[in-house]
DNA sequence: GTCTATACAAAGATAGAC
DNA sequence: GTCTATCTTTGTATAGAC
């Protein structure tokens, strides 16, 4: 025990930070927000990070790893068949997604931003060249490029919730019928990609 | 002709804009900057326009247009078939697109943290509920809500430009690469969506 | 560890000469 | 219409008391 530390002072500023982030982007937030958010001081937030800009590094790799981190680890298990692999993806995807529903906007605009600051962070290349889902899609598709169907994937699932603003503040659907539009393709999805993979 | 306007600042001023907006977002990007780029100065930046903000609606509005309103108009158009429709939006969108690589995250990514600039600029219920194209879907795929297949024309079309930096900069494609993996996707598309419709 | 107060830098907006 | 110089606001970071 180090001081007064009261519980997850760390804690509650990342959870600020983060929410903060993901709906303005790193240069839309201020860091007076950020404090306010997470209940404290300005000077307090400086204590513990450094910086704006050191605090901002540490949530996005958080992000992306929550965006990107299970979808890969279903990628490269070779215990789970193709369809399998498909089902748990996108299932796994939505879980996420409907609690998270900015990640993917955020993650993909701080990387457009800032490409630098992504690299290295994930070898991708792992993924896409030898991972085990590579290669099954290469057997049951062999007419075309695996890039393609991962892809597809991944554009099924996340298309919703980037549009989703667009949706919603139309009323073309309310957050409630958003949810359910996500339960549906949960199960359209898997048999959508099966079509095409034929 | 008023004063030494030396042909269209306007006009050079509102490319610098659109193209540094796009890149960082609003709040990434200083009117310092734009005045540079447009080969200016910071006054004459708001003796033509009042106010970055006021700068910022205009290429936004813009932006949005450019990149729904070619998609809607082909939604409405009584005189096309459904199969023509999804050809020539796929086809559409991937020209701009490869022209405005950036465009899709950064509309996306402003109506997020800013949803009410957005609201009212289109009237999203006509497209979606009584267009020439959703009766097609109806008819055609009486057994699923069209805005599944809207979405999925849509998801299918622009995630590979959402997702283009993190392809590029993990090396696994090239922009060269990347060109091509779009050219290939024309073709692809219309025919999975055929195969979906089923 | 947390606070108040403040320094310092960056960025948007304006005044006024030409 | 365009410029230089400057005001003002906002936002990040730090000093120092408790």
């Amino acid at each position: 025990m180090e001081g007064t530390n009261k519980k997850g002072t760390e804690e509650k500023i990342l959870e600020a930070a983060g929410k903060l982030f993901s709906q303005k982007g790193y240069a839309g937030t201020k860091t007076r927000d950020i404090a306010e958010e997470a209940g404290l001081n300005l000077a307090s937030l400086n204590y513990y990070f450094r910086s704006k800009e050191n605090l901002f590094k540490i949530v996005m790799r958080d992000k992306t790893m929550k965006l990107f981190g299970g979808f890969f680890k279903v990628a490269v298990d070779e215990e789970l068949s193709l369809e399998e692999k498909i089902e748990k993806m996108v299932e796994n995807h939505a879980v996420l997604l409907l609690d998270n529903p900015y990640l993917p906007i955020f993650v993909m605009s701080e990387i457009r931003s800032n490409p630098k600051l992504f690299v290295n962070n994930f070898d991708l290349k792992e993924i896409f060249e030898d991972s085990s889902i590579i290669k099954q899609l290469r057997e049951k598709s062999p007419g075309i490029d695996p890039i393609h169907l991962m892809l597809n994937i991944l554009a099924l699932t996340i298309m919703p919730f980037i549009t989703r603003p667009i949706l919603i503040s139309a009323a073309v659907k309310t957050a409630g019928d958003f949810d359910q539009l996500i339960e549906d393709r949960k199960k359209l999805i898997p048999k959508w990609m099966e079509l095409i993979m034929e």
